[in-house]
DNA sequence: CGTCTATTTGAATGTACTCAAAAGCGGTGG
DNA sequence: CCACCGCTTTTGAGTACATTCAAATAGACG
């Protein structure tokens, strides 16, 4: 098993000893999501963080009238969780599906409290990671009030060009907070406008 | 000086012993931000994070029209900060301002890199901390996605009926995502509508 | 009282949505 | 190899949600 990815990923924010990266490494559970499988439905109960080493998830809720609605994309070297089911207990809220096949590493809360009880600098890396998820949310929220949708599409398109080629148009509409028509309509004003 | 309220508020997540708790306070410094003017100013430098004490604060970013998106607001035992400028430490991104006169405890990220380090339970403290605040924000991303200005609006007054009453109504549309005038015409329906 | 800011109201407009249908695209099986 | 099926994307007409701009009203403060 190759946990090169994930250890140069913790390596980018804190250092680990090699015993402390074996350590950590035994924890993992390496797991693969079939395309449009679901490693997790909303309604289930929810223990585990993933990091993705191959293919794309996706994390959504579904509102009451059955529309989804992209919280966040996860492709190699990303991690991807419903952090609110996890340190609530409470039932998932989100649902992520893989839209490739995709293989995952996944790490329960349990261990993941344990190893950052037995190596507090994983308490730091951990904070870390969920302060630059935090800065990114809130950099989307001020975006989403602040542009309109056709702003918000040219921006991920330069944010994120791995996506646009992995991900169909209607899941980017969905992440974007649009109707997959109206993405085609930005879409077409566009490809207009450049001729 | 009281320091009673934040100690309250961490030890709701980590307990600490008598002297760690003395050395942390050490680390605090009060601050008074009177009405209308501003803790932070977009474009400076930013190294504090805010625990309010008393009053309320607004954290916005000014977009390019000149117009203010508030980010979040902080009352009595809520923490506030530009977080993108103090991972990054580039130039703040929001304005900080206070609604009221309001009295904070700073805490700058040297401070509370050294206490993480010397108290690796704060690493675990200020963990928890981000994630609460991540899990609201993508609660909040999910809720202007699948919600209309309306519903919106009704799930504030219920969910911060404190802040309905400090906060000017211009504030809480901009919180909201919506005009001040739209605002005005959606509460100018629900009344006629209970009536 | 007068001034300044906050809130409301109204008319016209724009952005994005809904619904329906057509066109494109990939795979699969005969 | 082509016909068909399911799914994605596009197109168009009509509509709804929210904005803009202008002006009136209401409140707060000196």
């Amino acid at each position: 098993m190759n946990f090169d990815l994930i250890l140069r990923n913790i390596a980018r924010h804190v250092s680990l000893t090699e015993s402390e990266q074996n350590y950590f490494v035994q924890h993992l559970r390496p797991f693969t999501v079939r395309k449009k499988t679901q490693l997790l439905k909303a309604g289930d109960s929810c223990v585990d963080t993933a990091f993705v080493t191959r293919g794309c998830l996706k994390a959504f809720s579904v509102d009451k009238d059955g529309e989804e609605h992209i919280l966040s994309f996860a492709v190699p070297d990303w991690w991807i969780a419903d952090l609110y089911a996890i340190i609530s207990g409470a039932p998932a809220i989100l649902t992520i599906e893989a839209v490739q096949d995709t293989d995952v590493l996944l790490l329960s809360r349990t261990d993941q409290e344990k190893i950052c009880n037995e190596i507090p600098r994983f308490d730091k890396f951990f904070r870390i990671l969920v302060e630059k998820n935090l800065v990114a949310s809130q950099q989307r929220l001020i975006n989403n009030m602040s542009m309109t949708a056709e702003e918000r599409y040219i921006q991920f398109l330069g944010k994120y060009p791995m996506l646009t080629e992995l991900v169909p148009l209607h899941n980017i509409a969905s992440y974007l907070g649009i109707t997959p028509e109206f993405l085609s309509k930005i879409r077409a004003r566009m490809a207009k406008g450049s001729r």
